[in-house]
RNA sequence: GCGCCCGUAGCUCAGUGGAUAGAGCGUCAGGUUGCGGACCUGAAGGUCGUGGGUUCGAGUCCCGCCGGGCGCGCCA
């Protein structure tokens, strides 16, 4: 579409109706739909947009538009605009020909799984998602939530835009965390007080019940051996949570292609390497004894010091080891979705990025907003260390994986947002999700119900669009392609879910407005059934990019 | 104090500088002797936090202020 209004610059332009330079000018074409029906199928404000570079008046602008796109239509019967018409302050309405809808109808009963991806093409970009990343040292919380959630959504419509993604976890396996959360275990294993700073939760006494005896040693260990068995038996509980954590996110559909760890930066030379690369570039300096990199020079507050005074490495080294690991495995894009926390070390590590030499652009950080939730208008305070939190594992207990990715799916990443469980377990049936995923029913009720009375799908929707209702609704279903494109480049599903609110109101109205299965009209129901079918696809693709089930029935 | 994010309908949230600011939920009033009533039709409800500025045009961009959140370690 975006073409053929291009076209329709370059024919004014040659009629001399626009300067010549016009034709140039169409690279960003917007298209939208007006809010308005009677001002057609589709709009453009290409026109107020040339108003500026032509020094010309939009309305006359679009006059011109207007007619040389009518003009081809006129010319060509296969131009997919049947007529164009200037109105307003300069936006030129279109609608659009029967045929056209028609053939994208066609193209999602054809190749129902291709149907609103963006094709790969021949290199596509891959993209290193990072995200939820939580430290193994207990169940993933309902906090820890937004980031598997915006994460995997974000993996999905970036798939679903032609691009390829490596979804990765980082986490740490060597922290005094892991010692800490080790003393906790076998403190509780042997009936003694627990460390101070200890972990307390319920899956402690859990893990000290599972901990094997070999591992669990006796009470009253000498201080050196003791230091060493909180180790080991820190590692063992580390692994074990993880393989919840794996479990418990598998529930929720998301999978892992990738599970870093801090340690191994180290242990394979990734973070020498990065402050090799950093040196080189005379990005660091000494000063009290420890190694900094001078993150003030690429605009950053203060500098950043990637070894202590003591030869330990900081956090943020393992950060910069980070990105050329990750380049080093030929990703274009590296994206690291955080919570809000840590949008104060966005900089530090965008800068190190393009003091190695790599392109700044291409490291991104989402920060997810806050979630606040709230019990009768009070905030839950969450700690992992007290124990005291919500799971992940019970926030699906509660609403059901479905309601909860339509929940985040429909919000944008950055915003915070306050949920009351309660509210939300008293309203979780009033999700949107369900009205959606009821229409999805509603067509593979009928679609049994047809094959039932012997009724058949036609094999060409041709001329079926001229009913009003089939037209109607087939318009909906033919934006589909459209609307996952522009959320790729956004890198938001919001987008997707009204639209699939959007589709499931059409078809819910056609379906009071006519009548799909009607064994004394075969020829029209045929011709319907491959419209709601082309619907039903549609609302299962647009599901399915949100890892939402398409129930056949509910 | 400095920096970043947020402020849109009763609630939860959409809204690439463009036409009359939208949706869901909630509220109110209606609708089915037909393929699933988890549905449909309609109504009420807005000083887009606030004051300036840029622009032919601002919820959107810039500046100030108010309110909320988060950061400002040789922690992770």
């Amino acid at each position: 579409m975006r073409d053929a209004i291009r076209l329709g610059l370059a024919e004014a332009a040659t009629v001399g109706a626009l300067p010549a330079a016009a034709g140039e000018l169409g690279g960003a074409v917007e298209v939208e739909r007006p809010g308005n029906p009677e001002h057609g199928d589709l709009a453009t404000n290409l026109a107020l947009r040339l108003a500026r570079p032509l020094r010309m008046a939009p309305p006359q602008i679009g006059a011109a538009l207007a007619a040389g796109l009518n003009a081809l239509a006129d010319r060509d019967p296969a131009f997919p605009i049947l007529r164009a018409a200037v109105a307003g302050p300069g936006f030129v309405n279109l609608v659009v020909r029967d045929a056209a809808l028609e053939r994208r109808t066609m193209a999602a009963l054809e190749r129902p799984a291709d149907w609103g991806r963006t094709p790969a093409g021949p290199s596509p970009r891959h993209v290193n998602v990072e995200f939820v990343s939580a430290n193994p040292t207990g169940p993933l919380t309902v906090g820890n939530a937004r980031g598997a959630f915006v994460g995997d959504l974000l993996a999905r419509v970036l798939e679903a835009g032609g691009q390829r993604v490596t979804r990765e976890y980082y986490f740490n396996d060597s922290g005094t965390q892991v010692r800490n959360l080790g003393a906790s275990v076998l403190a509780i294993r042997h009936h003694q007080p627990l460390p101070e700073d200890g972990y307390h939760g319920d899956y402690v006494a859990d893990l000290a019940g599972a901990l094997p005896g070999d591992l669990a040693g006796v009470a009253g260990l000498s201080d050196a051996g003791r230091e060493e068995r909180e180790w080991a038996v820190g590692r063992w509980a580390s692994e074990r949570i993880r393989a919840g954590i794996e479990a418990s996110l598998a529930v929720l559909g998301v999978h892992f292609d990738a599970w870093t760890t801090e340690g191994s930066l180290h242990a394979e030379g990734w973070v020498e390497q990065a402050i090799e690369r950093l040196r080189a570039g005379g990005h660091l300096y000494d000063q009290d004894g420890a190694l900094w990199f001078r993150s003030t020079a690429l605009g950053d507050d203060k500098d950043r010091v990637l070894i202590r005074a003591n030869g330990q490495p900081t956090y943020f080294a393992a950060d910069v080891g980070y990105l050329v690991q990750k380049f080093s495995r030929g990703f274009d894009h590296l994206i690291f979705v955080w919570g809000a926390d840590h949008h104060g070390t966005v900089a530090r590590v965008r800068n190190a990025a393009a003091a190695m030499g790599y392109d700044k652009a291409a490291v991104e950080m989402i920060l997810t907003g806050w979630v606040r939730f709230v019990r009768d208008g009070v905030e839950i305070s969450m700690s992992k260390r007290a124990g005291t939190f919500i799971t992940l594992d019970e926030l699906l207990g509660d609403l059901g994986a479905d309601a909860a990715r339509w929940y985040f799916a429909s919000r944008g990443a950055n915003v915070n947002m306050d949920v009351d469980i309660e509210l939300a377990r008293r309203q979780s049936s009033e999700n949107p999700v369900y009205y959606v995923q009821y229409a999805h029913a509603r067509i593979a009720s009928i679609l049994r119900k047809a094959a039932d009375s012997g009724l058949t799908r036609a094999r060409s929707v041709s001329g079926l669009l001229a009913g009003p209702e089939e037209g109607r609704l087939a318009r909906v279903v033919v934006r589909f392609p459209e609307v996952v494109e522009d959320a790729a480049t956004a890198q938001e599903t919001h987008a997707i879910t009204t639209y699939a609110t959007e589709l499931a109101t059409a078809f819910h109205a056609f379906y009071r407005d006519a009548r799909v299965v009607d064994p004394a009209e075969p020829e029209r129901s045929a011709g319907r059934l491959a419209l709601v079918e082309a619907a039903r696809i549609t609302l299962a693709n647009a599901l399915g990019l949100l890892g939402i089930s398409a129930p056949e029935s509910m």
